[in-house]
DNA sequence: TATTTTGGTCTTTTT
DNA sequence: GACCAAAATA
């Protein structure tokens, strides 16, 4: 085995690669032509334009795989970039089977890990020392504010987080605070935006901090100010490979550009109908003009789609042809399911969220007595808070699942202060988490105490914690004040030594012990303090499989795993679209396409643009799917506390009628044009109208009848309500009832506005 | 100072 | 209905 092209040798010192004469590996089998190009195609710039379930992943694995037992490149000479934690997870899993443990050695993982690797090396050079602490959203809000609160800028009239998103896309496209074109300057923060930005890089710098942003950013400031270290990786990374194309954002593709300058052997792999990511600074044009900025660049087309039906696939590209601006692809069904036609896609209207969530977990119990398992289902919703409902409704029918995305585990407010305290441990400068643990648990050190060490700390340029040992010599704080902050000045202290000789995990569980912050949960009587203290002993064991806490404080602020309900039993996932692209299902819930909800109503303000990636979001829900899609859509729906009525979703009829199934089956439309008008538009629009007889009569019947089964478990059979009756509603207070449908009533109240409410739920206003 | 109460805003989508 | 910030109260 000395002949092992995989050969490892420390020094990036290579002579040009053999070309290896052995027989083709094994994996190159059972590729289509297409596919085998994009594999073999190593030499130069290469476009794959891929879309939805024509192998993408294989393609990339296997290239990469190819790569290097051709002897191309050694390991780590190589850089496959992915967006997402989970998409580079699944490569490192996948090129392991193929080539082995030296698959390790490739730079491979998301462009954030990737920045940061980079960053960590060279930090010194945009002012950071090592041990910076990443920050996240609620981090970088903080910091913002605060700066904002100096300035008297009014946190009312322009909220931190949307100056926050201000920056954000200025450091998307790349732009220091020096760079930032004047006329980007909107009137956010009273035209302060740039100011703020700078004073914000500022800080971040002072506490040493960085934001996800900065990973990149930070990287290509290096780059710049020092061209023998861009030189060092520009000859190092032979090969470069990136997931997901069509999502980049600029800086990202400035960092590729930079990188890929020297050998020119980048390969991009994307789908201009997948783009989704525009909101957070992705540019669609990057994949457009990929032939322009990398002249002679082969492109290589995936259009044989091994997953799904071709009625599934009919649906999408019917759907998909609706959007202008397009490379233009046309998906053809190759794989197994490529021979029966397929069920077409249903369309099924619901009286509410509520319906709608019973019907679509009705529909997942009924597949799954006819044997299909919960796990190849998937309910993806267009934004978070609609799984609300689809969990209220999971929980009481007992049906096992799996959330991904919602609640993080390190988001959570127990698991931050904890990791807070880690990071004073291992970073003194950290003020944020200063700010953040100073009372907590209450050290009867509140704002006016924080006030003096903040005016300490500005007066003599130092961090909040060495503020804190100054004042504890003077008598600026009232005695009481000075003990308690001596306590936790020299338990901090005593913590920080104790970080050099003990484990990870025993170090904060002493930490959590000593500080009292266990103990004050313990002591919480709120209903969800158990909860807390469980998650605090969850995060003492993950703290287990560390050996250094620098370490893990990096993978929390990269990874942020979700935890998923650890079933590994059958579970249906719940999830928003955006989470679900790359994966698949047999069969997947569409809820709540309805305008307003699905395309979103902040979409529909923003023009063409903002509709077609919505549309692009629908296709790509729809082509998650490899049997069964079903849509469904509410005929009214409680968002806020605020109940909307909203018409079906133009992306429902743009689905080719030959691809689609529409049941019919509608509660009642509500809304301000009153329950019979709507009625009658929505069964004048009834597409085929002859079928009277498909059993909607039936199921509308059915829909009624658990309606009153409802209602007669609440309040025995009372009804009778006639317009204009003066009604109470528990949580609506005073109404009148304006429209009646059977035990639905409609109603004005007086405060809350126009409702749909059932009539179990009211009361006669007279008899309260 | 700490705790409770109220009132106002909010929701796309994520590394 | 949830979360945060300011106001009211102990």
């Amino acid at each position: 085995m000395s002949n092992d092209p995989f050969e490892l040798y420390d020094e990036p010192e290579f002579e040009p690669a053999p070309a290896a004469p052995s027989a083709p590996p094994p994996w190159l089998n059972g590729l289509n032509p297409e596919q085998a190009a994009a594999v073999t195609t190593t030499e130069g710039p290469l476009l794959v334009l891929s879309g939805a379930g024509t192998g993408k992943t294989r393609v990339l694995t296997t290239r990469l795989a190819y790569i290097l037992h051709q002897g191309l490149a050694r390991p780590w000479e190589v850089l496959a970039v992915t967006f997402t934690n989970r998409a580079a997870k699944e490569m490192r899993e996948r090129l392991g089977a193929m080539i082995g443990p030296v698959s390790e050695q490739v730079w491979l993982g998301t462009f954030h890990a990737l920045g940061l690797k980079m960053l960590r090396r060279h930090c010194d050079l945009v002012g950071l020392r090592s041990g910076f602490s990443i920050l996240d959203t609620d981090d970088q809000n903080r910091v913002l504010k605060g700066l904002m609160e100096l300035a008297h800028i009014d946190t009312k009239k322009s909220p931190p987080n949307l100056v926050m998103a201000v920056i954000q896309k200025w450091k998307d496209r790349g732009w220091t605070p020096d760079a930032v074109p004047p006329h980007e300057v909107g009137d956010i923060a009273d035209g302060k935006a740039l100011v703020l930005y700078a004073a914000y890089q500022k800080r971040l710098i002072e506490v040493n901090a960085c934001d996800f942003g900065d990973l990149l950013l930070h990287v290509l400031a290096i780059f710049q100010a020092e061209p023998g270290i861009l030189e060092e990786y520009q000859r190092r990374f032979r090969y470069i490979l990136v997931d997901e194309y069509q999502d980049t954002n600029v800086s990202q593709y400035l960092w590729l550009r930079l990188l890929a300058r020297q050998h020119r052997n980048i390969c991009c792999v994307g789908d201009d109908d997948q783009s989704i990511y525009s909101w957070r600074g992705a540019e669609v044009g990057n994949i457009l003009r990929f032939e322009h900025d990398f002249p002679g660049a082969n492109i290589v087309r995936l259009e044989r789609n091994y997953r799904s039906t071709p009625a599934i696939l009919g649906a999408a590209s019917g759907l998909i042809r609706h959007n202008a601006t397009r490379l233009g692809k046309d998906l053809r069904a190759a794989g197994a399911l490529a021979d029966e036609a397929g069920d077409k896609v249903t369309i099924h209207g619901v009286w509410d969220g509520e319906a709608e969530a019973r019907w679509v977990l009705d529909t997942a119990e009924s597949l799954q007595r006819k044997g299909e398992r919960l796990s190849n289902m998937a309910i993806l919703v267009r934004a978070g808070f609609q799984t609300r409902e689809f969990e209220e409704r999971l929980i009481t029918t007992g049906t096992p699942y799996r959330m991904i995305g919602g609640l993080r585990f390190y988001e959570r407010a127990e698991i931050r202060d904890a990791i807070a305290y880690l990071r004073l441990l291992s970073q003194p400068d950290d003020d944020l988490a200063f700010e953040r643990i100073i009372n907590l648990p209450k050290r009867g050190l509140g704002d006016a105490s924080l006030q003096v060490l903040h005016l300490a700390s500005r007066a003599q340029g130092m961090s909040l914690l060495n503020a804190a040992r100054s004042v504890l010599d003077t008598d600026e704080l009232k005695p009481r004040a000075r003990n308690s902050l001596r306590t936790f000045v020299e338990d901090i202290d005593r913590w920080a030594t104790l970080r050099t000789t003990m484990a990870p995990s025993e170090l904060l569980a002493t930490v959590l012990d000593e500080s009292g912050y266990l103990a004050m949960w313990k002591a919480d009587k709120a209903p969800e303090a158990p909860g807390r203290v469980e998650n605090l002993q969850e995060l003492v064991s993950a703290l287990e499989d560390y050996t250094d806490v620098q370490e893990f404080l990096e993978h929390i602020a990269l990874v942020m795993e979700n935890e998923s309900r650890a079933g590994v039993e059958d579970a249906i996932t719940l999830m928003t679209l955006h989470a679900a692209k790359g994966l698949e299902f047999d069969h997947v819930f569409l809820p709540g396409w309805e305008e307003q909800v699905f395309p979103h109503r902040r979409a529909l303000e923003g023009g063409t643009g903002a509709l077609e990636e919505e549309r692009r979001l629908a296709y790509v829900g729809l082509t998650r799917a490899r049997r069964r899609a079903f849509i469904t859509y509410a005929g009214s729906r409680r968002v806020f506390n605020q109940w909307q009525s909203n018409p079906k979703s133009r992306f429902v009829d743009e689905i080719p009628a030959e691809f689609k199934e529409e049941d019919g089956e509608m509660g009642l439309t509500a809304g301000s044009r009153g329950f019979s008008e709507s009625y009658s538009t929505w069964s004048g629009g009834w597409a085929g109208s002859g079928a009277k007889d498909t059993g909607w009569e039936r199921r509308k019947q059915q829909e009624k009848a658990s309606m009153n089964w409802q209602v007669a478990k609440r309040e025995p059979s009372k009804s009778g309500f006639v317009t204009g009756d003066r009604v109470f509603h528990q949580k609506f207070g005073y109404g009148a009832v304006t429209a009646v449908e059977a035990d639905k009533l409609q109603i004005t109240f007086d405060k809350a506005g126009q409702k749909k409410v059932m009539a179990g739920f009211v009361k006669r206003a007279d008899e309260v």
